[in-house]
This record gives structure tokens, sequence and C-alpha cells, in this order.
DNA sequence: CAACACGTAAGT
DNA sequence: ACTTACGTGTTG
């Protein structure tokens, strides 16, 4: 994307409030209360982030339940790969279109680890360490 | 199999 | 309480 000297009008995304994003400006809106409720479910799934793929999830406990119960939880995008790193949603994709109904994040943002199914990323994440899920036996 | 619809987890 | 968006069942 050129700076904005590099032409003499200004491209037609410009036309467009981009400065900020909803998300933005709702966290700038809604900035009065930071609860630090550090519950042992959320700093569980900091840690699993953080560590981008040193899960201690052994295929040892995946079998017990209170891990399976953390695996029911929600992941959270990896911030890392290009879709994660764009800012806007592109307003014209069917997620962004539907957004009230089909209640998706725009596809150009959409995180590449999420579009995996679950199992296929704790596959691949356990097989590149080496190990196995036991549960495909 | 992709797109849609909806429940609901997680964050503000 | 409200919004965003993940997970999953349903539909075409």
């Amino acid at each position: 994307m050129p700076g904005p000297t590099a032409g003499p009008g200004p491209p037609s995304e410009d036309i467009y409030e981009f400065s900020m994003d909803e998300e933005e400006a709702q966290s700038l809106h809604l900035h009065r209360k930071s609860l630090e409720k550090t519950s042992p479910l959320s700093k569980y799934i900091e840690t699993e982030h953080q560590q981008a793929g040193l899960f201690s999830l052994s295929p040892f406990y995946a079998s017990v339940d209170p891990t399976v119960d953390l695996q029911k939880k929600k992941r959270k995008k990896c911030g890392d790969c290009t879709p994660c790193l764009r800012k806007e949603n592109c307003r014209s994709c069917a997620n962004c279109l539907n957004r009230k109904t089909g209640k998706q994040i725009c596809k150009l943002r959409k995180c590449e680890q999420l579009k995996k199914r679950r199992n296929e990323w704790e596959v691949s994440e356990i097989d590149s360490i080496g190990l196995c899920s036991c549960w495909c036996h």
C-alpha cells in the first residue's frame, strides 16, 4: 500500500474512515474498568498461545476429564498470520455482509489456524513434536 | 463440501 | 449487559 504522498488523489479506500476499526473504537470507548480476573482457564489458554505449540497437553492428560473440558473451549486467533495481522474488515465478503446472522469474522481476517478444524491442528501440532494422540487408535 | 444459521464462550 | 466471533449442526 503506497503512502499518502504517492499520488495526486487518494485511493478509493481513503474515502472510508479506516483510521479506526470497530473493535478499536470499542476498546477506546469502553476502556474504563480493567478487570484482573485471571481464571485458571484464561490462564491456560493464554499460556497455550504464548508457547505457540509447546503444549503441556500430553495424550495421557487428554483423556482425563478436566482437559477434555478445556478442549471444549474456544481457541483464539494466533495473532501472527496474515489474516490476523489485517486490521480492517473488508465489508464485502459474505461474513461481513451477514455479520448479524452469520456471526463470523471477516473472511480476510479469519485466522489461518482457526480455519483448520480442531482435530486437524491438534494432530499436526502433536505430530510435529513427535507424539501421537491415542484416541486415533 | 461450502455456506449458512445459531448457541454460546470470551472479552469489554 | 452487550458485542464479537468460534464451534458445530444443518442445508443446498
